[in-house]
DNA sequence: AAATAATGACTATTATATTAATCATTACTC
DNA sequence: GAGTAATGATTAATATAATAGTCATTATTT
């Protein structure tokens, strides 16, 4: 039986804004799907559904296949990816390892 | 026989600063992981995945999780992700509707 | 307008993502 | 430090993504 996931109005708009992107970038190197989905190792299907943000596409693929038309993901800065990476991983670090919910009250006298 | 894909360094990173940020975002609302995986309807292991960057894993279910711990997904600025589309589809629509090579020439006579 | 290439869409098969479940270890609360 | 919850990691089962192939249609070049 089919699953039946919902996603929000916004994460939905932010895949078709991804794949719309992708087929711009594309277009403007004047690269047909056959050329860039052989250039990214993957079928012609699978990018079409990309460029069409299909939210059951591995994001491994939407981020090759953005990468490859020069869609920057992260707004690069002038610091790259990895000093981001470190930066947050620094900030995880701080916090405590195991989040808790603090004890329901027994509340049994009454 | 397992396929053996290969990203690019970029790509990798960007998947795994999703993550982290996503850990970070969970960890700052005070959510353990089974708190927002049951949220976001997916299972704990995906979960584990996802904060970890695995480029395998549906670009829906990433998106879906970073919106719950409001991470943004694209620079929200003024206009909406929905404008944003709407501009992308204009200039596609400017663009021609296929790609196309330039002819080989025949390059027979030598 | 003829020839060729690109796109759109579908299908059956195969590879693999996702899940639930479990267990061990570590971290937090009181 | 005892009790409880969170995390890390693995496994077998199942749902589903990705593929190659094909066909029809549309677009582009000459």
């Amino acid at each position: 039986m089919k699953k039946n996931r919902t996603y929000s109005k916004y994460s939905t708009e932010a895949a078709i804004l991804l794949g719309s992107q992708i087929k711009l970038g594309r277009k403007q190197l004047n690269w047909s799907e056959t050329e860039l989905s052989g250039r990214a190792g993957i079928s012609r299907a699978t990018l079409q559904k990309i460029e069409k943000g299909d939210m059951t596409c591995a994001i491994g693929l939407f981020f090759e296949v953005a990468s490859l038309v020069r869609i920057p993901l992260f707004e690069t800065e002038a610091t790259s990816i990895e000093t981001h990476i470190n930066r947050i991983n620094d900030k995880i670090a701080l916090l405590p390892k195991a989040t808790h919910q603090p004890n329901k009250p027994v509340d049994d006298d009454f």
